[in-house]
DNA sequence: GCTTGGTAACTAACCGGATAGTTAAACCGA
DNA sequence: TCGGTTTAACTATCCGGTTAGTTACCAAGC
């Protein structure tokens, strides 16, 4: 097959491109990072990421996708049907949880898209982003109408879940990874650093469904 | 008095970029917003910024100090002794909610903060931080102690408030400035958007309050 | 099987514009 | 006139994007 190996060929790019922009886009935002920087960490001449994917935003909307869709896929993937509210509550927010843990610069990535309101997303983007809240209300409308859970505003627990998950993830890396941060606030308080030092290493998923389910029972 | 009126217009030149500052690091990120921009729309010449404050680094730390600080500021201020600790939460986050109300570039700048886990922070705007969590956790500990509150991970609800909060406000402001957001989602799902549109202009502190007392309350 | 022509994939070099930061001169109130 | 303050003008660098040219690959013709 012919045509087939030449498909691979570009698939094989274009995903080199994609995870290194995925990356660099996390760690260092939208303008902070540079096509000449992507390039440079896809192994790929500049030219060809304008050759396969387009300019910089139509690299970033790709990125978006990659990102925010398979974790559409994820949790929707581990929901089942005959489950209860609480149940697909918890296995909504380990889905999420999850997709973070294998995949590290969702929560910078995500968050920014979140941030901007959806401000310059593509359709395809915001059909993501809007899914993922999609199910979620579903959860929440069940849970309410089978009189499990009280009535609240979904979108705030929608951002509740986002932020907490995203945010520890994102400090949990740093703070694990550089310890600069660490080292400057023991220095400033090392008692509370000590408390901080032990919560941060926690299960994330477990305590957020924890609250949440506290938070939403009748 | 000469010096005195010398220091004023010194404080008011400052005043005025840090204002900008603020405004444009809050709309663009610290990338983003560039030193000529923030200097137009001051209304004062680059190299005064150089004179005044310093280097983009040093600017963007004047600008946490400024934003975050006013915060502890805001939060401290309307929390008192005589209370218990269902509403000192309350307070609190009300008190962080607030200033964000009076202070829309809050959000975005305090995100990036913590997004970078701290790194790259001064001192000053680092003890800023840490003071917001420790006010934050001498609450949850002495509900704990009183037998008001059940043991969490102090920080995981640290973020949940922070997370509900900015994001939320950040959201709803470009939800209302521009619609562009709102019409392509009413387009993709109609249905959800309505729901959208009538959740996003609740009252979050209250609702926040409400929802942590929940998850939090023996 | 080997050449050959054509096309998809890739690259080095370059361009205009923007950016952070500097300098030396001008300004102006005391 | 003196010193803190402000400014226009400048430099070096970097960035997004383009172009013209090269290589890798494959299919058809002999």
């Amino acid at each position: 097959m012919p045509a087939k190996a030449q498909q691979n060929r570009q698939e094989q790019t274009i995903g080199k491109i994609v995870d290194a922009a995925t990356r660099l886009f996390a760690e260092s935002g939208y303008a902070g990072a540079s096509v000449d920087e992507i390039a440079r960490a896809a192994g790929v001449n500049k030219a060809t990421i304008y050759y396969h994917v387009g300019d910089k935003d139509k690299l970033y909307q790709s990125v978006l996708h990659d990102v925010i869709g398979s974790t559409v896929q994820n949790v929707v993937g581990n929901l089942s049907e005959n489950q209860t509210p609480e149940e697909k509550l918890t296995t909504y927010i380990r889905g999420v949880a999850e997709t973070v843990e294998r995949y590290p610069p969702l929560p910078p990535v995500m968050m920014r898209a979140v941030e901007t309101g959806g401000q310059g997303l593509s359709q395809e983007v915001a059909a993501d982003l809007v899914m993922i809240f999609g199910i979620l209300l579903g959860i929440l409308e069940e849970g309410v109408s089978r009189g499990a859970f009280i009535q609240t505003n979904p979108f705030l627990i929608y951002l509740m879940i986002l932020g907490a998950i995203a945010f520890h993830k994102n400090v949990e890396a740093t703070w694990n990874g550089s310890r600069s941060a660490a080292r400057m606030l023991r220095q400033l308080d090392p008692c509370l650093f000590d408390k901080l030092e032990g919560s941060i290493r926690k299960d994330v998923a477990e305590e957020v469904s924890r609250l949440m389910l506290r938070a939403l029972k009748k």
